[in-house]
DNA sequence: CTATACATGTAACTAGTTACATGATTTA
DNA sequence: TAAATCATGTAACTAGTTACATGTATAG
């Protein structure tokens, strides 16, 4: 399980509340592993119970109490154990890979819409990273240590965003093309391909 | 949920068996969506159910008998449906980006050893892909329709598995430079950065 | 005689999603 | 006064993984 080790990765860059953690995942860490407020919630108290984390009630003004944890040293072990220990292959599932696969059977141009928003979604997304790069991190061979390794997550984000973008390209151009060519056969009582 | 739509495109393409089933999901299907044989079985009879597939019985010489499972006009009609119901875009999970987020609360070494091995495999993965790239789709302008949308989603497969390396070469360069760096100021007894 | 391919399943568990539930404070 | 933000949870469900279980036929 990676949720617990991304939960200790953000408190050891910064001790927090289950409800900070939820927006950390829905911000620069949910770029890479999403994770709902239910979630973590439920983790962290399994965190707790095995003793990777500490609670301590805060009270705030004007705002109500939380709790805030912060990783200990079994924690910071469990980290370094994980760190070390290969990661096997990602099992990738692609939904939008199965609707392309299976686009013969369905509506050409509905598959093609569905594919002009997936673009555009990736578009907006790699605006996001782009922005974020020029904004955050201006002078990428300075940077050193945790900076370092946020700014590498990113430019990560940013490859993988570009790729999903071009290949969005590829299908749109391949797939008008082909919806246009079976088009012109319909109108074309002359010409029979399949005679 | 998808793979039952996933099934079901796998099954128009070709009907099977739940062994069979499992192969592809092993082979070319599983390039963009993993299943293990126990799910397959598993949803296979809830498609039953659905009225979205039919079985039958099939003996065979020399092998266990097998059970081939066809898409019904119910299933084609789901299959319709789902492919023109957007899709909403995918959370991300990447243990490896996690990983590289985490990179200081372990061992530098470690960790570039850990990004090696993910190159290594990614590398090999794109070699598979371009060589059915080449055995398979020699003319790509000449494709239409279904053997087109295969030829698509290779071209996805091959686009990410190249991102992937570009991105694990960056990492590697930027990962071995900083650590590089660490060991020169551990040496250099005249150089105090932290001063 | 041993390993691999063919063939189909069940049971228990872990992870993730959706729906429901509550209540304070601040901003429009 | 309505919506958004802060804050924490439970319950039920769906999806996916791991372990267990069985048996035949063929190739080395």
């Amino acid at each position: 399980m990676a949720l617990e080790h991304a939960i200790l990765v953000s408190l050891e860059e910064r001790a927090g509340s289950g409800y900070e953690l939820a927006r950390r995942f829905d911000r620069s860490f949910g770029f890479f592993w999403a994770a709902s407020h239910q979630q973590i919630y439920r983790t962290l108290k399994r965190m707790v119970a095995r003793g990777w984390v500490t609670v301590t009630d805060v009270a705030q003004q004007g705002r109500p109490d939380k709790k805030v944890y912060r990783a200990t040293d079994g924690g910071r072990g469990e980290l370094a154990r994980w760190l070390a220990e290969p990661t096997d292959p990602v099992t990738v599932r692609s939904e939008f890979a199965v609707k392309i696969r299976g686009a013969s059977f369905g509506d050409p141009d509905v598959v093609i819409e569905e594919i002009a928003r997936h673009r555009a979604h990736h578009a907006e997304r790699l605006d996001v990273y782009r922005t974020i790069e020029k904004r955050d991190f201006p002078d990428p061979d300075d940077l050193r240590g945790q900076r370092l390794h946020q700014y590498l997550v990113l430019r990560g984000g940013i490859r993988a965003e570009q790729g999903q973008l071009d290949w969005c390209d590829e299908l749109l151009a391949a797939l008008t093309r082909d919806r246009d060519s079976a088009d012109h056969e319909a109108d074309d009582t002359h010409h029979h391909p399949e005679g």
